[in-house]
DNA sequence: GATCCTCGAGTTCT
DNA sequence: CTCGAGGATC
């Protein structure tokens, strides 16, 4: 044996102590060797290897930070999707997930397996001949990023396979988070350093993993727990997913400690509980809990719906609730005089987001909760999104509160504020005069799916509004770029680009125009349907009230109302001056255009949620109504056609359930190629 | 008269 | 997305 090959040995052999090390230390937290001792291996290694460059390095434990791509992140495209999961948000959802799956399988209960759900980010690492090859975000589902350096960086997961029979190729995938802890120390480095603070955990772990250079991701306190086997060659795995997990762990992967296996949906639920109360105990932030049903073959039989698996379902824990106080409650003013009360609150850090603002609704809510200022309240956000009051603490109440009053006078314009008998909103009775209706309605004038005027926002409306440069939505069309370069926040060139969008938007269609007009009670779907019946803008301002219940849709509350509209003088004067000023309206909408018959969405209704990759949510409605659909927003039974985008909303799984038909967008996209 | 289905309107934060 | 309410249907 020669020197070289007496270092090949060595090397090799320091590799495998260091692996066997980082395993006891990042994975079983038992560490066998002090730091001092860790260290003065992968030094010795380290010099062995630069003094031989000759010997091959590649996933050698000192090359875990490697260099910097040049560019950002390249695409990579899933050889099997990343799937999302169905939610369910209470205990009868879960069990109806359970009944559905029984029923599908024929039996009496079902073992499923429960683990914890990381609120951190899905990643799928891939392994050749059992050396890492490529790590990848889950991106779209189909189509991820690279982040296979900095995926690299993070200790507990292995660069090549410890194991007795190393596969060809392994899929694994799990989630990259960090801990709290390690987000802590994070954001103190941060805050005495002077930058800027992560919002949580997953934000510091999502921003780590997207980090250019791979020396910064490799300081950022990541780990990753493994879940799921998404391929495999060579070797043979076992039938259930909970030994697939303990092949995993023995194969030297980081899985969840707090897996396990159960029988039937109960026990289910009462690891749930379990898990809830250990929420605040755990290293990890998580935001629920996985319910898989363990057998691999009642998997596939089960099969998918589009994006989710049949045989998984995610129970969220409930929204998270945080206390704040109410410094204030205002009223808003909607454009049909709606008087809306909102909280002021103290700013509050809840589900992921600050809030400091949250509607009231209206009277009867805050008689309902008895909100008062100065309250202190139990504030979280509805359906992880809008922000809501939920309880009163009342024994924090200072002694000085009184019940609030809705204002008897517009905060605005001063005019009276009314509530009709059966009615839960109030409004402000100055229609003619209050500058909030008026900028509210010039502001839906201008909004995407009336005129569509870009770069038109609320407050350079408020600017004009204020300085008597129009009166209503007719005026923006004498607005030219002198008299705009004036105003706050606006140089030439932003002021020429709203006067361009401002003519773009002369040329419309009779359905977008009607939207725009804000005439009570009628919305988009009306407008479409009075501008089908009418064609004409004259038609339909001489019609009377009979014949505007013709209308499908249109009863004697709508018809009435929009007779009234075109009765006031005012409302006249407006389109008289719209139409003089250049607008132009195409009395045949393409969007209300009757098509060829017999395409597949010919006369049939179709619901959309979730976001579409190839076109807007906009444009897959246009399309769909040229094809001769009606688009909806709720499912109901009337219901044909949902189709389901990515991070799709309730509709999907109400489909499921009263047994729509759903279509993937591709699915989508080849029905209406071929209509 | 009851029930189901849709539409309209309003809302938060990044 | 959710609530309230108007319209259609039985």
């Amino acid at each position: 044996m020669n020197a070289s090959d007496e270092i090949r040995k060595r090397i090799e052999l320091l590799r495998e102590e260091i692996e066997s090390h980082d395993y006891a230390y990042y994975i079983k937290n038992d560490p066998v060797v002090t730091d001092s001792q860790y260290d003065a291996l992968m030094q010795e290694l380290r010099d062995l290897e630069a003094a031989h460059p000759e010997i091959p390095s590649e996933n050698s434990p000192t090359q875990r930070v490697g260099t910097k791509p040049d560019q950002a992140f390249a695409e990579v495209r899933h050889a099997q999707p990343m799937l999302s999961l169905n939610n369910a948000f209470d205990q009868g959802e879960a069990r109806e997930f359970d009944r559905r799956t029984r029923q599908t399988l024929e039996a009496e209960s079902i073992e499923y397996v429960v683990e914890p759900k990381i609120d951190g980010l899905a990643v799928s690492i891939v392994y050749e001949n059992g050396q890492l090859v490529r790590g990848a975000t889950r991106g779209d589902g189909e189509t991820g990023e690279d982040v296979t350096a900095n995926v690299r960086t993070i200790r507990s997961i292995p660069l090549r396979l410890r194991m007795a029979e190393v596969p060809e190729l392994l899929e694994v995938r799990g989630e990259v988070y960090m801990s709290i802890t390690g987000f802590g120390k994070l954001n103190q480095e941060r805050k005495d350093a002077d930058e800027k603070l992560y919002v949580n955990p997953r934000n510091a772990a999502a921003g780590s993993l997207r980090q250019l250079d791979p020396k910064i991701t490799s300081d950022r306190p990541l780990d990753a727990i493994l879940y799921s086997i998404a391929q495999i060659r060579g070797v043979e795995l076992p039938s259930s997913h909970f030994d697939q997990i303990q092949w995993l762990r023995e194969s030297g992967f980081r899985t969840s400690q707090e897996i396990r296996r159960v029988a039937g949906m109960e026990e289910c639920l009462r690891r749930y509980d379990e898990l809830l109360n250990q929420r605040d105990s755990l290293p990890y932030e998580i935001d629920g809990v996985v319910y898989k049903v363990d057998d691999l073959e009642l998997q596939n039989q089960l099969g998918f719906i589009t994006r989710a698996p049949r045989w998984a379902i995610a129970h969220k824990f409930p929204a998270q609730e945080e206390v704040t106080t109410v410094v204030d409650i205002d009223v808003q003013i909607g454009r049909t005089g709606a008087v809306t009360p909102v909280a002021r609150l103290n700013p509050v850090f809840v589900g992921g987001v600050t809030v400091s603002n949250a509607t009231l609704h209206n009277e009867d809510e805050i008689r309902r909760l008895d909100v008062r200022v100065g309250d202190t309240v139990v504030v979280r956000r509805a359906g992880d999104v809008i922000p809501e009051v939920v309880s009163v603490q009342l024994d924090k109440r200072p002694e000085e509160s009184h019940e609030y009053e809705m204002p008897e006078r517009c905060p605005v314009c001063d005019s009276a504020i009314e509530r009709g008998e059966d009615e839960s909103v109030a409004r402000c009775t100055g229609k003619l005069i209050c500058a909030s209706q008026i900028k509210e309605g010039i502001w839906h004038f201008a909004s995407r799916k009336a005129l569509n005027i870009e770069g038109l926002g609320k407050v350079l409306i408020s600017q004009l509004i204020d300085r008597k440069m129009i009166q209503d939505a007719s005026d923006l069309y004498l607005l030219n770029v002198e008299k705009l370069a004036d105003l706050d926040r606006m140089g030439e060139k932003s002021a020429q680009n709203v006067v361009d969008e401002i003519n773009k938007s002369k040329e419309t269609t009779l359905a977008r125009f009607l939207f725009a007009l804000g005439i009570s009670q009628v919305g988009e779907a009306t407008a479409v349907a009075l501008a089908k019946r009418f064609g004409t803008l004259e038609k339909l301002q001489q019609a009377d009230i009979e014949k505007l219940s013709e209308v499908p849709d249109v009863g004697p509350i709508v018809a009435a109302s929009i007779n009234s509209f075109f009765a006031q003088e005012k409302n006249q004067r407006i389109i008289e001056q719209l139409l003089e000023r250049g607008v132009l309206l195409q009395n045949v909408d393409a969007e209300t255009a009757a098509t060829s018959e017999g395409g597949e969405f010919y006369g049939k209704t179709v619901v959309l949620t979730g976001t579409l990759e190839s076109m807007a949510r906009g444009e897959a409605t246009t399309r769909l109504r040229s094809a001769g659909a009606s688009v909806t927003s709720s499912v109901s039974r009337k219901t044909d056609f949902v189709v389901v985008g990515s991070d799709p909303g309730s509709k999907a799984r109400k489909a499921e359930d009263l047994g729509i038909k759903v279509l993937s967008e591709q699915e989508f996209l080849n029905l209406l190629d071929s209509g």
